[in-house]
DNA sequence: GTCTATATTGTGATAGAC
DNA sequence: GTCTATCACAATATAGAC
């Protein structure tokens, strides 16, 4: 399908590297050329504008994390079933592409108009969403929860860690990369078990 | 103490908004004068240069949130004591600031030397929050659980849907604001009763 | 303290030779 | 497809008048 030649393959991998680590504003075409070891005027003939080429990159991320947490809102299966999947499949993303998160949120603070592009992307219908969480409000949830509060924790606690990841492996690990690796492996069997245990509270806000 | 002027004010308020919006590079010094409705110059005669100006907000940015945190690695007394009024404090400072928590993250994600200063501004002794951490792994909590586990999970829990609020209030809020708010002060009861059911957990990982 | 004028460098983008 | 040369413009920063 994708026609790509070598030096296009070059500039998108020099220009997500940057982009993810200095965001949009902090990186110049210069610096993405010297990074692909070309010349600075191909990024034009390739991608016209810088514009163009952060569509695509940012276009690139979405695709590497936004698929697993779009089939959580979307399935017709009882949303226990799919947790923990679900939840393997977020960490094991995270960890190939740690700084995605971090990047994708703040481009979406910065920029609000990208989220129904965002939105659009995921597949996500988001008053189709509203109505699985109010049916799972009493369904296979048999709880007094708030699904929404509960999705919320969820996601929060497989993404947060990776999007805080230097302070955490400092302050928690002594600042041991594999450590702080080890534990996110830990935590694709722990969040499930921690989320179960969220689901089964009863009457928690009256 | 501070003696600040007028314009010395405005310059800061200006500033901290629109850095917090379109970070460091995203933001230029005519953009912060306009928007304090000040000569450009100005800014260089108060702060000399845009990094100091940025080193300002920076700190100030810290400031607003990193003492709730610190005092949750410090204290002496259990864990478990600390945890409702901690994640009040922190949900509250989210609610105030909300963009501060993204607008950090990516900072550090960027710039990682700034890290050490961080947490030197936040008085954590990385060695001394980890002693701590072993010392209650057989201590007020009573649970087999690694309990970095269950800090990384209570400052997920509290502070990742300000970083992602935009997608979370389109998605699960259907763009309503003040439903959003409302979820968020809901988890200032929620969240420890959350964090409760997880330290509960026995042997979650043999 | 505040302004105008200016120096200097960086940046995105294009035209045109090869 | 890849390069050199060039353009228009925006950015930070400083000097100096008021």
């Amino acid at each position: 399908m994708e026609r790509h030649t070598e030096t296009e393959q070059k500039i998108i991998a020099s220009a997500e590297k940057l982009f993810y680590q200095k965001g949009k504003a902090g990186t110049s075409m210069q610096d993405i050329a010297d990074d692909a070891g070309i010349n600075r005027t191909l990024l034009n003939y390739y991608f016209r504008t810088k514009d163009q080429l952060f569509d695509a990159v940012f276009r690139t991320a979405m695709g590497r994390f936004v698929p697993a947490l779009a089939e959580l809102l979307h399935s017709d299966m009882p949303i226990e079933e799919y947790i923990p999947v679900m939840i393997d499949r977020v960490i094991t993303a995270m960890i190939e592409y740690p700084q995605i998160p971090a990047f994708v949120l703040q481009e979406l603070n910065s920029n609000p108009d990208r989220l129904p592009q965002v939105i659009k992307e995921m597949g996500i219908d988001p008053d189709v969403a509203m109505k699985k969480m109010e049916r799972e409000e009493r369904g296979a949830l048999k709880s007094d929860i708030d699904p929404r509060q509960v999705i919320i924790s969820l996601l929060s606690m497989c993404i947060f860690p990776f999007a805080a990841r230097p302070v955490i492996r400092e302050v928690l690990y002594g600042g041991d990369d594999d450590a702080f690796i080890e534990a996110m492996e830990q935590r694709k069997k722990l969040v499930p078990l921690m989320v179960r245990q969220i689901m089964l509270m009863k009457n928690p806000i009256p």
